[in-house]
DNA sequence: AGCACGCCGACT
DNA sequence: GTCGGCGTGCTC
């Protein structure tokens, strides 16, 4: 008999630990099976298989408790490899999390602990088989052309001898059997060459190689080739028959990069995104675990893919907020690639032309290994022109489009290029406001003012999406005298371009216009092919487009983020600014950049607009030590839901009286209410992060009833907001 | 999370 | 006397 120690698939804190089943099959660690828990049928992990002597009662008395049998074993091969559990456990360990939620996100849909009622496809297959029969002349075609090309599935052969391949299996010639459907067939062979490096990409590629540490920050202004440097590394690791994974932080996003990783490696390619569907993934799943996919580029749960051998890991743009997921396990992914780049004893290179303020820090300390791209390959940057809003506004100026932007963007559309504009805010309206006691309209369901949308013509919440029609009275004082609108959003600033321009094309690419099937893919294709003249957006257009076309890029209201109280906030946009003014003059001709601010001397726009990292880096970091903030310290957010008000700051209060330790505690803080859902938010902070992680672990130890409450923890918080 | 058990009000 | 309200507590 074997005894099988099993994490059951239940997503609740109080049950993050293994219960003891007993089967007489063998089992292995790794594997799914169904078990009886609680009344009920639930998968199960099994986290350690031990084979006994023991009756079940024995061992059941042994352990003080009933032990019953498993039910059903799901897998003969592990899903979760030796290598997988490990991550796991360290994922659990940093982020605080259960175990069985770290299963859950590093498997495809498919084969996750949940869904198991998912089927997965078939396909019939044909093969031959031994005997002799006798065949007309075309049945023996059919029959030599599937021996000379071995199985083939039974449509392929249907396909070519439309009615010999039924003959064939009905006189015994061959066999049909059904195969789990898999993706496209892959070819070897690397598809083309690089173009040359220059030198100082090709002193990077030396530097990496040759190198003998794990991490590595290739820190490479906009424009300087580091896709170059890593297609370069990835052939080389290709060359030693290992397997290479890309990590972007959107797909949708990067367009180019996968063009040109497919231009390279074609069919060796899977891509990996949460996108694509459970079948899908489970395709490309298997095309990673056979070996069958050379490279992948993938986003964030692309580093948990069942390599068999990895030789170099890439995260490009390493330094965005979407490689944190947010949901709990709140993990990043730059950690758990480093634990498998560390495991698979091969690099990982982390690149990025604003590096996170934690990684370029580490980089200076040696931690990891920095290697620098300092020119673009054209050799020029764009030029920067700083527009002060107030200056312009006070001259009687557009608050939307100053003079020097509408002066600019016009010499730019005589000389047939393009530009983009760059506004971090989408919908028509900021807010509207009842013109008798002006209150804003806010939504029913959380604690924010809402958006005006003129394609729908409705009230939007940007938190729970809900939207509403615009009420006839003001819902506070019932006055009827209507709203007044405040602030503009790239609805209205594509209304503005079109007015000014009527002969300009132009498109908008925001949340709303992208929510369509490959509405990114559509944009971005009919802009790339200069259908449009002036592309209008919110963040999504500011990152990793390559358009050579492109001469201008105009920031509006480029300074908004840095109202906002984040400890991050002058680092989110001092890398938005950043990285659009990147997008201008990639090719021959010189670009460039309007920046519309209302403070245009804050270190932020100032370093922006000379594109200079180190600059920013050094002040930022002057403040962050001065208000000890990370990376000078460490913070653990602890936050509480829940319907009920009260409730929810007693938890709170309740955690903040409990945790004790080397560390500082701040709040009870309370946050917007969220689709009817109050929060109230405690931070840890503090050098010793261990110290803070045992205390939060040791508080649900002590506090049991806190492990029903709805709380979210985040270990190193992207955000407090 | 659910599902059972359990201890109180409205009803045949 | 019992049907069922949902508060508590347990799950190998």
């Amino acid at each position: 008999m074997y005894l099988l120690d099993c994490y059951i698939e239940h997503p609740v804190r109080s049950i993050d630990q293994t219960f003891t089943y007993y089967s007489e099959e063998p089992a292995v660690p790794g594997i799914r099976v169904m078990v009886s828990f609680n009344h009920r049928s639930v998968l199960g992990f099994v986290e350690q298989a031990a084979e006994t002597d023991e009756t079940p009662e024995e061992a059941g008395k042994r352990l003080g408790c009933e032990i019953k049998p498993v039910d059903q074993i799901l897998d003969q091969e592990p899903l979760i490899t030796e290598e997988l559990a490990e991550l796991a456990r360290q994922m659990k360990q940093d982020t605080l999390s259960t175990m069985i939620s770290c299963y859950q996100v590093m498997l495809p849909s498919k084969v996750k602990p949940k869904t198991t009622s998912q089927h997965i496809i078939e396909e019939k297959w044909i093969r031959l088989c031994d005997g002799e029969v006798s065949l007309t002349p075309k049945e023996l075609e059919a029959y030599c052309f599937l021996r000379d090309n071995g199985p083939m599935k039974y449509a392929e052969l249907r396909q070519k001898y439309p009615n010999q391949a039924r003959a064939l299996v009905t006189k015994g010639a061959a066999e049909t059997y059904s195969m789990e459907k898999e993706a496209a067939s892959v070819k070897t062979g690397i598809v083309t060459a690089g173009p040359e490096l220059n030198a100082e990409q090709q002193a990077a590629v030396s530097e990496i190689e040759s190198g003998s540490d794990t991490v590595y920050l290739l820190h490479g202004q906009t424009g300087s080739g580091k896709t170059e440097v890593y297609l370069r590394l990835a052939s080389h690791a290709l060359e030693q028959g290992k397997q290479v994974l890309i990590l972007v932080p959107e797909i949708a996003l990067t367009p180019q990069m996968i063009s040109r990783v497919s231009e390279r490696f074609g069919e060796e390619l899977a891509i990996y995104h949460s996108g694509l569907n459970p079948q899908e993934k489970y395709e490309q799943y298997r095309m990673v675990k056979s070996g069958r996919a050379a490279v992948v580029v993938g986003t964030r749960s692309a580093v948990f893919l069942p390599f068999q051998s990895l030789g170099l890991i890439v995260m490009d743009e390493e330094h965005d907020p979407s490689y944190k997921q947010d949901s709990q396990p709140a993990y990043h992914c730059r950690d758990a690639a480093i634990f498998r780049a560390e495991y698979h004893h091969c690099k990982l290179v982390l690149g990025s032309a604003t590096p996170s303020l934690e990684t370029f820090a580490r980089a200076l300390k040696n931690v990891y290994h920095l290697v620098t791209l300092k020119t673009r390959v054209n050799n020029t940057l764009p030029e920067v022109t700083i527009v002060p809003l107030r200056d312009a506004m006070k001259q009687g100026q557009s608050y939307i489009i100053t003079d020097v932007l509408a002066q600019k963007l016009e010499e730019t559309l005589r000389q047939g290029k393009q530009a983009i504009l760059l506004l971090n805010r989408r919908g028509y309206h900021t807010m509207l406001r009842c013109r008798s006691c002006k209150e804003p309209l806010k939504c029913r369901h959380c604690d924010i003012t809402l958006s005006y949308h003129h394609a729908t013509k409705t009230m939007v919440c940007h938190s729970c999406g809900a939207s509403f029609p615009i009420p006839r009275e003001c819902p506070s004082c019932h006055s009827r005298e209507g709203f007044a609108t405040y602030g503009f959003g790239t609805e209205k600033l594509e209304q503005e371009v079109k007015d000014r321009f009527p002969s300009a094309r132009v498109l908008r690419m925001d949340a709303d216009t992208t929510s369509v099937k490959n509405g990114h893919e559509r944009i971005l294709n009919a802009f790339g092919k200069h259908e449009a003249d002036i592309l209008v957006g919110t963040q999504m257009i500011a990152k990793g487009l390559d358009y050579p076309d492109v001469t201008l890029v105009g920031i509006l209201n480029g300074d908004e983020g840095l109202s906002r109280t984040d400890y991050r906030s002058c680092e989110v946009t001092f890398d938005l600014l950043m990285q659009a003014a990147g997008r201008s003059g990639r090719a021959d001709t010189k670009g460039e950049v309007v920046l519309q601010v209302f403070d245009p001397d804050h270190y932020a726009v100032v370093a922006a607009a000379r594109q200079d990292y180190e600059l920013f880096f050094r002040m930022e970091m002057n403040y962050r030590h001065a208000a000890m903030q990370p990376p000078y310290t460490y913070l653990i957010s602890l936050t509480v839901s829940s319907r009920q008000e009260e409730a929810c700051e007693a938890a709170a209060h309740a955690m903040l009286q409990g945790l004790q330790g080397p560390f500082r505690t701040i709040g009870v803080i309370p946050l917007p209410r969220r689709r009817d859902s109050f929060r109230s938010r405690l931070i840890l902070k503090g050098q010793n992060l261990d110290a803070m992680r045992e205390a939060v672990r040791s508080l649900f130890e002590t506090m049991p009833d806190l492990r029903k409450k709805d709380i979210r923890i985040d270990v190193n918080p992207m955000t407090l907001e």
